[in-house]
RNA sequence: GGAGAAAUGGCCGAGUGGUCGAAGGCGCUCCCCUGCUAAGGGAGUAUGGGUCAAAAGCUCAUCGAGGGUUCAAAUCCCUCUUUCUCCGCCA
């Protein structure tokens, strides 16, 4: 959520910068709700404030034995006179906040002006792009031959966006999740969380999935509890309605859980294969800063989820998100694409973005400064490190031989029990 | 799932209709005293909002959450949530 108080003394500019990511801000309807707004709140507020007067005096009196019918006679009306009010009040008031809920994250400057994907900027590339002497074979293909991958059996069992992993490949999938984890805990300093997979409404509204985009979400309707899309959902939510003493940050997480997507919307997206499922794993990396520390924090985090595609020795690029691309939360995002020889393109695997105080704000996630004692919201971060299917994929295509054989990256030999391929 | 008990500020804990945003204690901060330490004395110490250019000030809300009764609710009523104890079931 934006500061009401910039909406209320900046809505030109506000507007503006949400115009670059394509989105309308209703100026007059909002100005008439604020002016509305606080009339009523004014005038409420002076009816309780008499209300309180006359019931202290009533109480004053009674205590000394005085009469007290007169006085309340006096305020014979007043009470219905403020219910009014109060609801009138609370009208408007969830009027605005409707509106200030449906409002995206203004983009940070540096964020690259675009109008769609194209527009996004590449910052960097590393590694080199593999050759093949052979037409290299799509992760499908690779997987099935391997016996490895099996949609078919999954559909049966769920549906169509599912997929069962079998054997070596199975076993490889955890092995990434085991040293994506250990690498974040025990070099990139994250505390290793296990939280979990159903969340309520309140997470969603702090993190900005919800009220939104509910479409997107797998929804239990008996609990109104919905699966997660991201652990950034209930990780972050730690730092709902808690002020963090100073010395605690920045504070980083790192968990692996299950996410769940229903991709509506995304029918026709890349339905062949393992890149968009409506359940996947993901390591996932959040933290919890001090505001003037957050761009360095997302440079940072980022890092460490370029630290995991390096070590895989992974081709991949890093690319700016343009305003028009930025989720809904952030202010600004680094996606990492790694790349897909049976594609030829680079495909996202990471999303890192900071949220500055945004989703700080709708959580009441705050932090007090030492020195001051002062209480102010803090900036939330996360990014993907990585997703956990799309990496799986990118090392067998990157990592096959003429054979279908699967190489083994060095760094993931050991959680295989030492084995360099698969196949 | 059944039965019972409970939920108050950083913590403990008092408070069954009025002057209570809340006694007291602990903790913490600042000051004084004390040649160290210990002890002692004093002051302060919740959060969010509105108004205001801003500060001060004024004001509103908040005692698990939401509703209700009342001129007035931490206190009475209803619903829900959570925690604890016992029973049942279960990984």
């Amino acid at each position: 959520m934006l500061d009401p108080q910039l909406i209320r003394q900046q809505l030109p500019e506000i507007t503006e910068k949400l115009a670059l990511r394509g989105f309308t801000v209703e100026q007059e309807q909002l100005a008439q709700l604020e002016t509305a707004r606080k009339q009523q709140q004014i005038e409420t507020e002076r009816l309780q404030n008499e209300r309180n007067q006359r019931s202290k005096s009533i109480g004053q009196a009674k205590s000394k034995g005085v009469d007290i019918s007169p006085l309340l006679a006096e305020v014979a009306e007043l009470g219905e006179q403020l219910k009014a009010n109060e609801t009138a009040l609370a009208n408007i008031q969830t009027q605005l906040n409707q509106i200030l809920m449906g409002m995206p994250n203004l983009p940070h400057e540096t964020v690259p002006i675009g109008q769609g994907e194209t527009d996004n900027q590449e910052i960097r590339r590393w590694g080199t792009i593999p050759t093949f002497s052979f037409s290299p074979k799509d992760h499908v293909d690779l997987g099935t031959q391997l016996n490895g991958l099996d949609f078919e059996t999954a559909t049966k069992i769920t549906g169509t966006r599912f997929v069962i992993l079998r054997g070596e490949l199975a076993r490889l999938h955890r092995a990434l999740i085991q040293f994506m984890l250990d690498l974040h805990t025990q070099h990139h300093g994250y505390t290793e969380v296990y939280v979990p997979y159903l969340v309520n409404q309140d997470s969603l509204l702090g993190t900005g999935q919800l009220p939104k985009f509910a479409e997107d979400l797998f929804h239990i309707p008996s609990q109104n509890y919905y699966l997660i899309p991201t652990a950034e959902v209930p990780v972050t939510n730690i730092a709902r309605e808690v002020i963090w003493a100073e010395e605690n940050l920045p504070t980083k997480f790192v968990a692996h859980t299950p996410c769940f997507r229903s991709e509506a919307g995304n029918y026709g997206k890349d339905t062949r294969g393992m890149i968009r499922q409506h359940q996947f794993e993901k390591v996932e990396l959040v933290q919890l800063v001090k505001p003037s520390e957050s761009y360095n924090a997302l440079e940072e985090l980022t890092q460490h989820a370029e630290t995991v595609l390096q070590r895989l020795e992974l081709p991949y690029r890093v690319v700016s998100l343009c305003t028009a691309d930025l989720g809904f939360s952030s202010a600004k995002t680094y996606d990492l694409e790694v790349w897909l020889p049976a594609q030829q393109k680079y495909r996202e695997i990471s999303s890192c973005s900071n949220f500055e105080a945004f989703q700080a704000r709708r959580m009441k996630a705050r932090w007090r400064e030492t020195r001051t004692q002062k209480i102010n919201l803090l900036h939330t971060l996360n990014g993907s490190s990585l997703a956990v299917g799309r990496t799986l994929v990118a090392l067998l295509e990157n990592y096959q031989d003429e054979n279908g054989r699967i190489f083994i990256p060095s760094v993931l030999q050991g959680y295989l029990g030492g084995n360099t391929h698969i196949g």
